[in-house]
DNA sequence: ATCGGAATCGGAATCCGGTTCCGGATCGAT
DNA sequence: ATCGATCCGGAACCGGATTCCGATTCCGAT
């Protein structure tokens, strides 16, 4: 899947191996710092090597994104468990979630443009997606248990609301943080309906 | 503006206005059907001119975008004031505000991505979008002074709901009416805090 | 340690779609 | 009907992603 060139069960040469990752490399840092205006020649350069070799290991600009963004996804994970998963009695973590979560994006001007794309796409998720989801489903049961979520709230809501968060994060404009908290109040007044 | 090579105060000749007319509504025609994909030589050929025509009355692709998109604005505009303004007694224009746009976005393949454009940059904005500004924000009132939505709720939150939806259906996953849904009730369980 | 060939590499060439250019056709005031 | 200003069409240009292929490098077998 990543590695799509690899004819079959044949293990990859070891420079092989180190150009993927030093492309890698030089793709995320350059995605983060400027974002989808980074050209492909220039993440070559970056990792020392030819727009050839790009290639090989990513078959297409939107693979090579794709895959930064993993590394991104598996940190997300990460803080998923290590800090919002904690004291479920709180209820509090699907917010610590998106507000980490938004925090990133904001940091890193390429990734929510394949956020938008992963979350939309029907494309056979990977492993860490899967595991996030996994996560998120926690927190969504954490914060039922807690009784501060609603009953009815499912995985695919807080995927549509990330999808919207990183959308308006990418525009720059808007304060992202409004959103998440109107995401949580709601457009009604506080007091009953 | 919208027709930024006539030189000066001068009339356009006939013809050319004529072609204008042809190029826009050959444009709106194709990108509500097939969205971003649209490319200039199909437009002029569908139009039945040359590119440079094309070029002549818009600058540039995405000049044509946003004009295609400002005729659906004003179409917004006239929904939200004979549909929405009415009895102000309901504070139900806002939602059905909301339903309307999103209903026209997820018919109209190409606005959704002018949408997220415009709502974004702070590009001066047109006529229409002023009145469309104005518009929300009498909603709004309506809506506060029935008791319906917060008292905070700003015009720019409801900028912000909209690029979020414009969002969500351009990823054609996700049940959009969802998503409005969610906003109005946000995350919290219905009952009190 | 050396050899042979498969796997890789690098970067020039190709492809694609937006944009620009300019000779020729049209319009419309006189 | 004439003439200059405008406008038209589509070929040429350009930037950037993607493909191709001869040169190079790795690694298992000898």
């Amino acid at each position: 899947m990543s590695t799509p060139s690899t004819p079959a069960g044949r293990k990859p040469r070891a420079d092989a191996e180190r150009n993927r990752s030093r492309v890698l490399a030089a793709a995320r840092a350059l995605f983060q710092e400027r974002g989808d205006e980074v050209q492909m020649p220039e993440v070559a350069r970056a990792a020392g090597v030819g727009t050839g070799t790009v290639y090989r290991h990513f078959p297409t600009r939107q693979a090579l994104v794709e895959a930064a963004a993993e590394l991104r996804f598996a940190e997300i994970l990460q803080f998923a468990r290590t800090d919002c998963l904690r004291d479920p009695e709180s209820g509090q973590g699907l917010a610590r979630y998106l507000r980490h979560v938004g925090q990133i994006l904001a940091d890193d001007q390429g990734l929510s443009a394949s956020v938008a794309a992963t979350v939309g796409s029907s494309a056979p998720r990977g492993e860490i997606l899967a595991q996030l989801e996994l996560a998120v489903g926690e927190l969504i049961d954490q914060g039922r248990s807690a009784r501060t979520l609603r009953e009815d709230l499912a995985v695919s809501d807080v995927y549509m609301l990330v999808g919207a968060l990183s959308a308006i994060i990418r525009t720059g404009s808007g304060d992202w943080r409004r959103f998440i908290d109107l995401a949580f109040d709601g457009l009604r007044p506080r007091t009953g309906n």
